[in-house]
DNA sequence: TTGACAAATAAACAGTGTTCAGTAATTTTG
DNA sequence: CAAAATTACTGAACACTGTTTATTTGTCAA
């Protein structure tokens, strides 16, 4: 009897679909620039289907924040093979500038919309964002450790390093960079990761 | 004949009504959390009489821009007195993050929220904002020629340090902070700032 | 073939930004 | 001072939004 294994192989292929549309639509247009009514339309469906698939709008949208953090963690993990810590710590900063860069909606999604933050906390995606976050920090340790910095505050360090780069990416995708010509912004940013790199040991 | 002149005033008075009114109700709910309806009924109006003085929901919220780019720069102004380009940097530094910590609802608003950026170019708060950014670059600009900074690249280095500033505060509002316990946030924030001022040197 | 179940729909509800014909108040004119 | 003209304001309407639900459609088992 493989009917329900079908059942329920359509049922996920419908919400594939139905993430697959949003996720092209919120790219566009933004969350709020996108209505149920547009991706049902989209998938050419009646509004109503979608609710059968997902709880309401939101649910949507922490799917795909989920796969957002999937994403980004599969970009961060070959760092992980890195044997010396602090070539490890650079290659982990500038892959995340990179996955940034590279997915700005994504990224978006993960650490600048407002949403519903309260609930995301005990969901998967947190864990995953926080399994990310433990191993950034652990390498900072390794890095201490070794007497890569001249600071030994582990926590100041990574969250420093941190903010330096949530602050490129984020100026760079919300269009904070206007007053600098459109084709000079991202070398500016690489720049800008260069002179970080090599200031860190002065941390 | 002072009529057309009280007319005048009433007619800013009205204005400035909406927009107190806007304000309280952005902070307690956000942009799209509020309805013109909502700010027609806090100032006891209908809704289409809110058109008679906004052209549309985003012009009350570039009036609003425009007066958080002012207030900022006001909370800026004070450093200029500073002789010393270096003190008049770190002050600025200190003073930027504060103003942001103290209006997260106002920084937001400047360097966050997605809004029709095509249009504000032109603006007056642009403008104000660009004038901001050119003193922040010209105070680096006093201490690169004063050999403060390893670097001599006054673009990258101001730049460097707005990504980080930016970073901390935008981190902070938009609650990207939740793994570390709330009563240390503000605390690794300030001791990041005191960080980055220490090593600025290395820059 | 029929009954049961699941899936999809269309319609409805209460909300949104915005427009506009009409009303009420005020100022200017005769 | 009364009538006309101008202005300020209203409230209903339009096309949209997220979401719920009664109804219809389609598939499968007996």
């Amino acid at each position: 009897m493989g009917i329900t294994e079908r059942k329920e192989r359509e049922k996920e292929e419908m919400r594939r679909r139905i993430l697959d549309a949003a996720l092209h639509l919120f790219r566009e247009r933004g969350y709020d620039g996108v209505s149920i009514r547009n991706i049902a339309e989209a998938i050419e469906y009646s509004p109503g289907t979608i609710y059968l698939y997902y709880k309401d709008k939101s649910e949507i949208f922490f799917a795909l924040q989920y796969e957002a953090a999937a994403l980004k963690r599969d970009h961060l993990i070959p760092v992980a093979a890195i044997e010396d810590p602090w070539e490890r710590l650079v290659e982990f900063g500038r892959r995340y500038v990179d996955f940034g860069m590279k997915h700005p909606d994504l990224y978006d999604l993960l650490f600048i919309t407002r949403s519903p933050m309260e609930y995301i906390e005990n969901q998967e995606c947190w864990q995953l964002g926080m399994a990310t976050h433990s191993f950034f920090q652990e390498t900072v340790q390794a890095c201490v450790d070794q007497r890569y910095f001249k600071s030994t505050d582990t926590e100041t360090i990574a969250y420093t390093l941190w903010c330096h780069a949530h602050g490129l990416v984020s100026l760079f995708i919300r269009e904070r960079m206007r007053m600098y010509p459109e084709d000079k912004r991202m070398e500016l940013a690489q720049k800008s990761v260069e002179m970080v790199v090599k200031m860190a040991e002065c941390l």
